[in-house]
DNA sequence: AATATTGGTTGTCTATTACAACTATCAGCG
DNA sequence: CGCTGATAGTTGTAATAGACAACCAATATT
């Protein structure tokens, strides 16, 4: 198997980059369609869960930054987690508009067997690459993705020119 | 900027891959709600008429396939398509039950106006890494991406454990 | 104290999707 | 030929995910 990684020109690589993305953005949504039965959680609900879970306690307007929602739909999906007994929501005492959102210990479980798996299942995955090409892969793409939120959040997303 | 790249166990390269992964799909689809707008379409209907423009004339079940969608998902995708003047359907003459699902010119003149966008901010967004980086990193999200396309349509998508 | 701002919630609407029931066509077989 | 079963699409229905706007309550500003 060999790791020829062949030079492109800028625009040629725009459309590998195009390509892959695109197809990588169905594939992970209809794997995420069906995983949506796990511990009862909806796959929004495992998104929250998991920032509640890794940034610490938040507040709506925080969790909606940090998954690119509407606080509105933030809010609906903390009671979603709520309910299901894996955030609590408690008043904070400095601001007293503003909310906590804490993931209770049932939460962290949840979470961190969540997690498990899908690392379990990556991890399969990233078994059919020798190790510098993995290691590589996981760099680049961490890169690209840090990339990619900064100039999201500088730009806020354009849309194209509807002539 | 140096292109360090250190080696990791599999275990932490899952660990990384998963995170930069959550992230981007929450990116790519923020952004893509975003841009719902372009030429008046929906996001699904670009994504649609890029199967259809790429692949050639397809059927509603190929079009479904390409998409991993349900059918009659892809049979109202399709007719929104037609209604928006992009796709064409004729019935198959080789199997009547069948239908051909063909881009129009404004169809195509659509696609290759959205995919040149794209592909402008894309090129944007490759021009802060290095030509070996840049490179690099578009092969091996391509081949990721097929990796996990071959694994999905082995599997279908395995939930994990509800213990 | 009056006004403006900010954090959240609720009402309403749209898009995206699946599943199930149905129609029409095709293929195989006695 | 005429059933029977499979296949391609369509339509009905329902659930999820999200936005936007109007609102309330608390905090900031003047």
């Amino acid at each position: 198997m060999p790791t020829t990684i062949t030079y492109r020109t800028i625009a040629e690589d725009a459309r590998a980059l195009s390509q892959a993305f695109s197809e990588l953005i169905r594939l992970v949504q209809f794997r995420d369609r069906d995983r949506a039965c796990c511990y009862g959680l909806t796959v929004s609900q495992c998104y929250g869960l998991k920032a509640v879970c890794e940034t610490g306690p938040l507040s709506v307007n925080e969790l909606a930054g940090a998954l690119y929602l509407e606080k509105s739909t933030a809010s609906r999906l903390a009671r979603g987690l709520e309910d299901a007994g894996l955030v609590e929501r408690t008043t904070d005492q400095e601001d007293r508009r503003s909310v906590r959102l804490a993931a209770t210990a049932a939460g962290r479980r949840a979470y961190e067997a969540i997690e498990a798996e899908l690392q379990r299942e990556y991890a399969a995955l990233l078994e059919d690459f020798e190790p510098e090409v993995r290691s590589a892969m996981t760099e680049l793409l961490g890169r690209l993705t840090r990339t990619i939120g900064s100039r999201v959040e500088a730009e806020g997303g354009s849309c194209c020119v509807v002539r």
